[in-house]
DNA sequence: ACTTAACATGTAATTATTTACATGTTATAA
DNA sequence: TTATAACATGTAAATAATTACATGTTAAGT
């Protein structure tokens, strides 16, 4: 059976909304939408290349500055026919979870593990971290009145991340409290 | 810079515990861990192979009936101290995510498209699935009085596990009542 | 007796992803 | 003016993961 190649279409997402340069893509996957898709640039670009191929998209040649090309790419109807077929079909299996931090508490079975606590603490700052970006990241995109409403589907899976973060920060104070092995 | 490799620590976890043949391996990712890790056969024996000539684990062929032979392997001190090192170090940093249900909402933007209740539908689905038998396994593993004690770190991660859908369910719930596209 | 599923172990081929190599431009701040 | 970061695009090499190929045993049900 054929592979998925999601980045495929996540491109072709991206590019039905713009036209935009590999580049521009990679800018994305940094920021707009980097809590939910990412790829390097060693992908992007070949990926481009064969969608191109496939007639999927279309590159062109822009100079920016006085030398500096800049190739961006825009969808074909075929291209656009492509990630309506995608999103109009039932999502792909979910792929399995690969947790290091349960394989590491699974592995701590004492409990009083000085370790556990010591992982505990780590997880729960990484997870605070990721929720103040992502809440500074709500303040910087829908603080005005009326702006959620225009990117409708961002706001609503920016709000399902930092809804994700809280849970599991709430679980992992929750859990914390109730090891034996905390001082 | 070095790749990684958890794989290799989660399988020296588990032959930790108790020494294991490749095909026990897998089950364990079928089943016991399969939520939390997974690797498929075919990475697992190479992987074996590779840790007993670098010496972490040996493996000794066992017969089982009359011809079947199993390789059990054991995990060598400097294998014990390579888990024990990871385990101390902190946690890798987090893996991308890439979430293709929240790829699908973002470039259905228009918030009215017939597909967006089909696709939380599908989502709903799938978590209410997964909760289903994270329960069940939560049954069958300590439903007995004490039984927790005894594998702490399992209980605590199924735990976190189950609490994840949850919330997760919880958030869909809510979020797809407010879908304006709803019928 | 026969079929089927589960046990058991491997390799090969392909795809996906990351890290490193490689090169050149342009804006900005010191 | 000069260094540095950000812009911009690619390829190569290595690792990780999936899917397919390949083979044989054993238990359990029909």
């Amino acid at each position: 059976m054929a592979q998925k190649n999601t980045l495929r279409y996540v491109i072709l997402g991206l590019l039905s909304k713009e036209p935009m340069a590999g580049y521009d893509i990679k800018k994305a996957f940094e920021g707009e939408i980097g809590d939910f898709w990412y790829s390097n640039h060693s992908q992007i670009y070949p990926e481009l290349g064969r969608m191109e191929q496939d007639g999927f998209i279309i590159g062109h040649e822009e100079i920016v500055g006085s030398k500096l090309t800049k190739k961006k790419y825009t969808i074909t109807p075929s291209g656009k026919a492509l990630v309506d077929e995608w999103l109009a079909e039932s999502l792909s299996s979910l792929p399995p979870t690969r947790d290091e931090f349960a394989m590491k508490v699974y592995f701590m079975d004492s409990a009083e593990d000085p370790l556990l606590v010591a992982l505990f603490q780590e997880e729960i700052l990484r997870h605070e971290e990721k929720l103040d970006y992502l809440q500074s990241r709500w303040k910087v995109l829908f603080s005005e009145a009326g702006s959620e409403q225009d990117h409708f589907g961002h706001a609503l899976i920016l709000e399902r991340a930092i809804r994700r973060e809280k849970d599991q920060l709430a679980w992992l104070r929750e859990a914390y409290k109730r090891l034996p092995g905390k001082k």
